[in-house]
DNA sequence: GCATTATATCTCAGTACAGAGATACTTAGC
DNA sequence: GCTAAGTATCTCTGTACTGAGATATAATGC
């Protein structure tokens, strides 16, 4: 999952003798703390919480990525299979993988798109639309129960917050060249 | 990497007709919209900044695991395997793995630990210490860059409530009872 | 000392993807 | 119609892991 360094502090005293004074730590530069602190704690923030979602979703046989289309099919009705694809970030080989298994499993179904022969729609089966009619209210709750450390207000603000984050973020990066 | 869904709209208006009636989309539960949409912008602010961080390390032909190695390394001295494990959050047999392929590297090596002869130390290589020296700064830089859409202000209080929802997320999911 | 339990690392089989290229179709220009 | 370029999906190979179990050592209680 590629987690920044440097948080949590050892639990337990080491008791044992670290290897010689030629292995020194380096301090991590001033100019730069806060923000790889911030990069830390919305690494484990967000590992943590996933960590959480993913534990209730394996309760039902999915991964997390197999519960995504389901749910953007769920909200949003039937998809392209680009739509899923850019919605939940996965490759485009990992969504034809991924609809292959959902369809095994009788969750989903491929449909022709009557404008473009090239592309197919995936649409939930009664099966997968009853499933996640089951299923999908407990995991809300559990992801609710996740966010729980912090008030309504605080995750209002955080939510603000991490939308100007991520979106900034997601631009191409077009500052390559000075500055 | 199991992002949720739901958020971003599509670009382009669908010239495409959709599937039939039968697929109708079911709206989001509005208990649960708020939380769902703080777990979805979280989800996609780690993702966007997951990606610049590992477009910078890849450049050294690193994977961040890798790099979250030698940067704990670089930063706090030589560290048990265990140690290691737990701070970038890797299994066990990931660990073994990322410090086998970094020795082959030439970057990290193995010391016995002379209090404990179960556990092993991971130190930097001169060759390991002086790459951190070189990439480490232009990384960090990458970083801020990355989070460059916040105001300094918006970074504190963002660290302040990802530290306090990370935290309270870790903890054992003590609530499976009643509530 | 000896048995029991705990801990640190390693081994190995399995899995979920990523990403490059192939295929099939569409669109635009001539 | 024909060609060229663009796009949607699929195929296939490769990789970075995870997690269960194995091995070696340590700590504890008797």
């Amino acid at each position: 999952m590629s987690t920044p360094t440097s948080a949590r502090r050892a639990k337990s005293a080491p008791r044992t003798a670290r290897p010689g004074t030629a292995h020194a730590p380096v301090p991590v530069d001033e100019r730069f703390a806060e923000d790889l602190k911030l990069w830390v704690v919305l690494s484990r923030a967000y590992a943590a919480i996933a960590r959480r979602s993913e534990a209730d979703i394996a309760r039902h046989e999915l991964s997390s990525a197999e519960f995504g289309i389901l749910e953007a099919l769920y909200h949003k009705g039937p998809l392209l299979l680009g739509e899923i694809q850019r919605r939940i970030l996965v490759s485009s080989g990992g969504i034809t993988f991924l609809v292959d298994r959902l369809a095994e499993k009788g969750l989903v179904a491929r449909e022709a798109c009557p404008n473009d022969r090239r592309a197919r729609y995936a649409v939930l089966t009664p099966a997968g639309r009853a499933l996640m009619k089951r299923i999908f209210p407990a995991h809300a709750e559990a992801i609710a129960k996740a966010l729980g450390g912090l008030t309504r207000d605080e995750r209002r603000a955080a939510t603000r917050l991490l939308r100007t984050l991520g979106r900034a973020a997601a631009e191409e990066d077009t500052t390559t060249g000075t500055e």
